[in-house]
DNA sequence: TTGACACAAATTGTTAACAATGCAGAACTT
DNA sequence: AAGTTCTGCATTGTTAACAATTTGTGTCAA
């Protein structure tokens, strides 16, 4: 019996369907806790979420359509390993979109949503002090969420959602040792220049972050842990 | 027995995986060929492409993510019918991504890509002539999803295939009388503006573009061929 | 005629068994 | 000892039967 890592998936104890895990795979990915290359099994997940294979199977095959999860035929399914063309299509696309969303917000944004954006921002500041480090992840990469959400507009919260996580996965591969999430104050000053009106101040300012985030990447270089080593480190710990 | 209209899918006679009984659904719902709210039985599906349930119900799976199919419990799957809020969305998704790729098409674009457009747009233009309303629908949409690939995104080629799809959907639940598909010699213009190199000028046509489409629309009143009417209508012609 | 109720048929959802593929370790050869 | 083949095990892919739900129909009563 393999005694590699078990997915940091606390198990559930109620009656969930697909999009429940879903989302709770989504969410471990976007938090770092499911690394790149993490063998997802199908009878570890059915243990997991107490569901028959079933729908562990229908889970796995809309995760993949998402590019979240990549599905080798007859030999399983594992978390994806975005190459460096995939992760520079992430980012242009994120730049694409996001800047849309952003502009779009500065010609006009309802007051609940500065609040819920600056209180957002004011958590991750809470956890960059505490050194809660996943959390610092997660709220990190759920504030482009949240600025999709102030577009209310389910199709880009989306995909905006989507590629947020790709983006993790791609961070957990091409990151170098500095600090491979959003940098600390970028956020607050996306809002203020959202805040401010000026829709092409605030395309200069997410650009600028989303680049930011893009160039602390090495993605000429090699994955970090490539697939001959990461089996050996897997197989015989 | 039902004699509701039958999906217009040709049988296959090779041996397909989900993957390309997605296409032949997507393709057939962006040519208008399955209306809102067609009813996709499981059989009628496996006998059609001729696969087992299993491939059937995976299909059906991946087009309800993105919002081609609803799928409703324990009473089938039907070709999706989206509100006017989803409209509405869709129109906006459609507007904030398609500006951000002209734009950058405007910045530079390969050749290969222009000629691909522009024979695209002879070949509308022929279709037109010759009175060919399935071939003018699809190459409507298409040609949209050639300005995509012109972008060499992966992840903008998938969501704008997909935002063009529940287009067509939309379409031919809100359209009016009048002509309601892409008006004639606006995606030539599209193409000028992006060949002439303004940014601004490529971003302003297609949103012009875009919005005459939705205003071709009638996003306020109710839709086309209510719920209750249409299951009259097929459950007793 | 209309409505309610009951039953039958059809369709979808689920489960479990089976088949096929890939993987790992053992045995064998050189 | 290195490499190769073989065999058994584990995992995934598929099929078919079964269960559950909805839907349509027919009967009956008001």
């Amino acid at each position: 019996m393999m005694n590699e890592a078990e997915p940091k998936l606390d198990t559930l104890h109620t009656d969930p369907n697909e999009q429940m895990i879903v989302d709770r795979i989504y969410s471990a990915v976007m938090e770092q806790k499911l690394a790149p290359r993490t063998k997802l099994s199908e009878l570890a997940l059915c243990e997991t979420f107490g569901v028959g294979r079933m729908r562990v199977r229908r889970a796995l095959l809309l995760l993949s359509s998402q590019g979240i999860v990549d599905l080798r035929s007859n030999r399983g399914a594992y978390v994806a390993c975005p190459s460096a063309d995939e992760a520079r299509d992430v980012f242009v696309a994120r730049l694409t979109i996001e800047t849309g969303i952003v502009r779009e917000l500065a010609r006009g944004i309802r007051d609940d949503g500065i609040q819920i954006l600056r209180s957002h921002v004011e958590k991750e500041e809470v956890a960059r002090r505490t050194d809660d480090r996943p959390e610092i992840i997660r709220l990190s990469g759920a504030f482009h969420v949240e600025l999709a959400k102030c577009h209310e507009n389910s199709v880009l919260i989306r995909v905006v959602r989507e590629l947020v996580t790709r983006t993790s996965l791609i961070v957990a591969l091409f990151g170098t040792n500095q600090a491979s999430t959003c940098p600390d104050d970028e956020h607050a000053s996306i809002i203020d220049a959202i805040v401010s009106g000026d829709p092409q101040s605030a395309e200069d300012t997410i650009r600028h972050h989303i680049l930011h985030v893009q160039n602390g990447l090495d993605l000429n270089q090699s994955q970090k842990a490539e697939p001959d080593l990461a089996k050996i480190l897997t197989g015989r710990m």
